[in-house]
Formats: C-alpha cells, structure tokens, sequence
DNA sequence: ATAGTTTTTTATCATTTGATAAATTTTCGC
DNA sequence: GCGAAAATTTATCAAATGATAAAAAACTAT
C-alpha cells in the first residue's frame, strides 16, 4: 500500500540519523499521516502553528516569509528531505513563517504531542531529533556567512553548483526571494554571467 | 572556591532549560573545567577542532571568519551564554570559524567526549542538549530573516535596540564585520542616523 | 490556435555599499 | 603627559542592487 511505503521512506530517513531500535520504529510509525498539497497550496499560513514535522516523500516546498511588499525565502526543501517551522513548532507559537508547496506534494507527518511523547519514552527518538536539529543549524551557520560574504551573484553561481537538480523547478522570483534580491535584480545578474 | 561558582553557574543555565536531576547534575558538575582568555587571546583558531561547548562565567568572545581580505562575524556571546562552533563540535571536524575574546575572559567547559557520555547515560543531559541547539537554531533563523530583508543601517538600529548593553564592548570594526559591511560603511551609517 | 495571464527581460535612474586615501580622534605603553 | 599605534571619520569615485516602467517571452484555459 502506498501509505506504507511513504512511512517507510519516513523511519528510512529517520534510521540514517539514529537507529531507533524495532519498538521505537513500530510505535513511531503508528503516528504518521500522510498528506498530500497541490502546488500552489499553503501548508502552513503565516501566523499559523506549526504543529508537525514532515518528511517530503515527494515534492517541493519553500518557507518564506512576506515584508513590506516584498518576499523572502527561508529555504526550499525538495524529496527525501524533513522540515518544520522550527520556532513555531518549539514554542507553539504563531510562525513568522509560511510554507507552500511549489510542485504537487506528498508529506508524512508526525505530530509535536507525538513526538514528545516517543522523545520522552525512547532515548534514540531524542537523539534523532537532536540530530535533525542539528543539521538544520550547520546549514543556517554556512548560509549566513555565505550571505555576509558573498554578493548575489556569487551565491546564486554556489546554488546553481550545489542544486543542479533544483534549479529547473524553481522560477526565477522564488529564487531571488531566496537570494534577497529582486527579480529584476535577478534576472540582470543572469544576463551578465 | 570560586571554581565551584563557575561550576555552579554552567549547571544553573543547564538546568533553566532542563532540570538534571541529582545524579546527572553531580557527574555532569564532576566534567567541567574552567579556563581563562586575555583580551585579544584566541580561543579557537580557524582549522582547529572544537572540542567543547564552553559556558562563558564572564567576559565577551565573538566566533567569525576571514574571507578574502574581510572579516566576518558570526555571533557574540557574552557572560552567561554558552556556545561552541557546532559544525566542528558535532563532526570533529576543522572548524571554517574562530573563536577569539574581545575582554579578559573566564570559560568553563565540557568535552564532547564527556558531554557524549553523559547525553548517551542521562537522558535530561541530551534534551538540554537539543534545546540548547534549538535556541541557537531560532536565533540563526531569524539572523538570516534579517539579513535577507533588512539594509545595513535598518539592522545596525535594530542590534542596538536588543543589546543595548553590549554595544558599548564592542568595536565598530567588530559591529561591522558583524553586519557584513566595511568599517569605513558602519561609520558613515552612524553620520547619518 | 488564440486571448489573456504570468513570468522574464531590458532599460533608466536612485540608493546603498565597497575601495581607497587621508585626516582626525582615541587608546596605550612608557 | 608624550608619542606611536590603532580606531574612527570624512571624502571621492566605482560597483551592486532597488524602484519603476515597459517590452518580450512563456504559460494556461478555453
């Protein structure tokens, strides 16, 4: 059944960062959801909690925010790949941010009462969230001393180089959302190179 | 002793985000050493390991890097913070950041090896754990929101309405490399305010 | 296929920031 | 306090990006 095979693509990702163990994997799986979004569709509004961590078994979504008239991307998240809107999700509190989905999407979903409660009661599920974590920080350390560093151009060139794959399925606004330029800023840079 | 006052303050922000429980507290307290830093002494060196998630008992450190001929910064930390260089800290790995103190400084410390132990022994030892990466997580989030939407001078005003304490330790030259400008570009920001 | 909509490009001018150099002020060791 | 060194300011010109408008291209629904 494909639900199954979506949970499973779910403890998959879960097990690379932190064996759960057969208890913790059985009883973890029993909290998952799958849901599917249509692209264009918001999966969380801004200003809405953030109750769930998702694992993408396929699609694409973007966080990002709106400010003044402008937009701005937080960061793109593609198959294969979790997500939450961490300060939200923590707190359970209003986000600063929305999510969408750029392309038809599937996402698995595990509640925060869930996870909380196998956090609690398995030592290899907090340990694998700390991971989760953590991998999301080294991330957001390396964008922003590449933003300090480095101009628009530069940044858009090491996007293009470190998501070949992505590239094509993003449109030219979301990606100068992400860069923190203008469209038309964009499109200039394109141009010169 | 004063060492156990240093003790006593890393184990009293530990516990702010997750009480330890005795056992845990004592072993963890058995762990930690405390170090000091002169003013303008390097902590960490860009390529080192960090092998530490270091509490500062007092004093001011800031982790940045060199690019080209610029420097840039990271984060400040100042007394009753802790931090560490994660990406290095979490893989052993060199790290792309120093970590230098920019006042005479007291440290008191915690090995990964030791921390590892006690994370793996305590669980209430990783979930201070996670929490600790979660805030450095949020705060990382919202440094990159800022810097994709704000100009220079917007999130120099900013830095000085939230640390309004700090602002005084820290040189222009350091506040610049912080925004990600020039020197010369901060100080003619503040002709202009 | 066509009309309408959305996305991308091109152009022009204004603002922000960088690079460089020099002047001024502050800090620090003696 | 004095002089050297470091930090900060001021000035000038160049490069990067924003704002706006309009043209061109790509996509969509009928």
């Amino acid at each position: 059944m494909e639900q199954d095979k979506y949970k499973r693509d779910f403890i998959g990702f879960v097990e690379r960062l932190c064996p759960l163990g057969n208890d913790a994997a059985t009883i973890f799986s029993q909290q998952l959801v799958t849901v599917r979004f249509n692209k264009g569709e918001t999966i969380l509004k801004q200003d809405g909690i953030c109750r769930y961590v998702y694992f993408i078994n396929s699609g694409l979504v973007k966080t990002w925010f709106e400010s003044k008239d402008r937009s701005f991307i937080m960061r793109f998240f593609a198959e294969g790949n979790m997500f939450t809107v961490l300060d939200s999700y923590l707190a359970q509190q209003p986000s600063a941010y929305a999510v969408e989905a750029l392309e038809n999407t599937v996402l698995t979903r595990i509640s925060k009462t869930d996870m909380d409660k196998l956090c609690a009661r398995f030592h290899t599920a907090e340990t694998f969230f700390r991971k989760l974590i953590s991998m999301a920080s080294v991330n957001m350390m390396s964008r922003i001393g590449e933003i300090l560093e480095e101009q628009a151009s530069v940044r858009y060139e090491n996007f293009l180089g470190e998501n070949p794959d992505l590239v094509q399925r993003i449109s030219l606004g979301d990606m100068a959302s992400y860069l923190g330029i203008t469209q038309v800023s964009l499109s200039r840079i394109r141009a010169i190179i």
